[in-house]
DNA sequence: AATTTATTTTTGTCTAGGACAATATGCACC
DNA sequence: GGTGCATATTGTCCTAGACAAAAATAAATT
């Protein structure tokens, strides 16, 4: 009926906080709600629009003091300049065409071929990867919603599980937890890391995303897992990942590894200790290799541990 | 290092808003967090379980003004009161205790076999739905983690994912979007939906969980979906999820039905209008039935819509 | 006695403007 | 070009008051 948002609505469509958007009004004059009878906020359609767009060029390095005075088409501009289009695989560029059209079947039919054609993990590595980040970019510049990102997602998700249930069973010897910190709500990586560990023979525990730090060491422990996994996107705050991670490594028995990765940890300020960083999916093949030597040569001189 | 937590932590490890966290304080003397140099509150752990279990309470009904004055030992009384142990049938029980057992392949292996033993659908009526609840309950009075309840709801969701791709292609004629609202995090009950309207013949667009419901809309008239099914768990407010079914039924054309079920809508203060509720996925066949009869006998009468 | 209607209490969310530390930026200096 | 320090920016937290929606209670009706 009415095309008003509370704060509360677009703290959660723009996932920018209630306090940020009052001192944003406050400090920069924008946003400029217009007030109900109670006084309270209420965003137009196009203010939220522009608090989304301004968002994305805050998660991507700008900003709040240049970006909250552009008008509208500034931003649009901004955007274009910051993410220039980048060249994309034939593959990749296919799909992102595909999901602009309204056949759903074509994605899951194309996805499935290639997957088929290149093997799991050629797959999720030259393809998947970077088709994540363009169906990002294209939603981005607008030309996906988030309807298609989200079908894209789910298409996505299932065809993994599919293959991942079709794997054959894990020599077992090397366990991880694979799960996402409390308040990270994307599982994608989650299931591509699951995939990728799979592949190298390893028994992986999912536990789904937002896990509590104290239920993920539970679980390391009581499984007897060799080594935990954290997928981390896009945050809110990027301390606050460090934050939790570094909270996780003290909860856990040292003989435990703990992984990061995915786009939350790029750029992130380089970890204390003990903290292997993920830039990519590919390393994940190399450290499990290394992982398994250093556990087969240390099995044998048991003890030496205080 | 330090066992506390930020009032932003608890608000995520319980669900409470900062807000109503202050107000609390501030009305009933609990919580009584300290507070750090800077004079910021710091709530210790035994606090945030305190916290924890009001919630659940306040879940089931109960009221504040009751439960913050009550001391822990109170609080559990009252938690095995108001949620009696129910009887369970023979397999859930099992499953039930096969989760708080370590061995997670058990848990998967005993789905699968009472999957093929009964069939998809007497499967998700039958023994998940209830199981859902029994594992719910078992959280709540502390027989199970947050960490075994995770395991169960993915290899729930796996497994479910696997059967719905082996379902044969739906016969078309009856399409429908499915997701959740903005703020619903939760996708199992998604997917048993979604499972149900497949044994069926509906053409299912599954779109996840937490889709804008502007895109919800978008999604369904694009693809021409004769209706939008929402799965709706325990949502903070009740009345929010109310009224954002309430403008999603407004947004789309009247002759796109809008159902929604799940444990959120369950004793929901009656809709205004043209929303339909299912306080159980059995009556999902019949109502397709219906529709489905209802469709093919206006198709032919074309017109008569302004 | 049961059901409807009015009144009171309870409760979550919103507001304002101030404060401060953590991060980023600009600039002198090596 | 890199390094240290002063300065500016920015998100989050604070207090205390206000108010409407929901729930509980009381009152009135059938």
């Amino acid at each position: 009926m009415h095309p008003f948002h509370s704060i509360t609505d677009v703290e959660r469509e723009t996932g920018i906080a209630r306090d940020t958007l009052r001192v944003w009004e406050r400090r920069y004059g924008f946003p400029t709600p217009q007030r109900n009878q109670r006084g309270e906020r209420e965003y137009g359609q196009d203010q939220v629009e522009r608090l989304r767009l301004i968002k994305q060029l805050l998660d991507s390095g700008q900003r709040p003091g240049k970006l909250l005075p552009l008008n509208l088409p500034r931003l649009h501009q901004l955007a274009q300049q910051s993410h220039p289009q980048q060249s994309l695989d034939v593959d990749a560029e296919q799909l992102l065409n595909l999901l602009g059209t309204k056949d759903s079947c074509a994605v899951r039919h194309r996805l499935e071929q290639l997957l088929h054609q290149h093997g799991l993990r050629l797959f999720l590595t030259e393809l998947v990867a970077p088709l994540n980040h363009a169906v990002g970019e294209a939603w981005f510049h607008g030309r996906l919603g988030v309807l298609e990102e989200h079908r894209y997602v789910e298409e996505l998700r299932s065809l993994l599980t599919v293959a991942m249930q079709s794997l054959p069973s894990p020599r077992s010897g090397l366990r991880a937890v694979l799960t996402t910190l409390p308040g990270e709500q994307h599982g994608v990586g989650l299931l591509m890391a699951s995939c990728m560990l799979a592949l190298e023979g390893v028994e992986v525990l999912q536990l789904g995303v937002q896990t509590p730090l104290e239920e993920i060491s539970r679980g390391a422990v009581e499984n007897r897992c060799r080594l935990v996994g954290i997928s981390c996107s896009s945050f809110p705050q990027r301390r606050t990942t460090t934050s939790q991670l570094v909270r996780l490594r003290t909860m856990l028995p040292k003989e435990i590894d703990l992984w990061a990765g995915g786009s939350g940890v790029t750029g992130l300020p380089a970890m204390p200790c003990g903290i292997r960083l993920f830039s990519d999916l590919q390393q994940i093949p190399a450290a499990v290799a290394i992982l398994r030597s250093q556990t087969t040569a240390e099995k044998p001189t048991a003890g030496a541990v205080d």
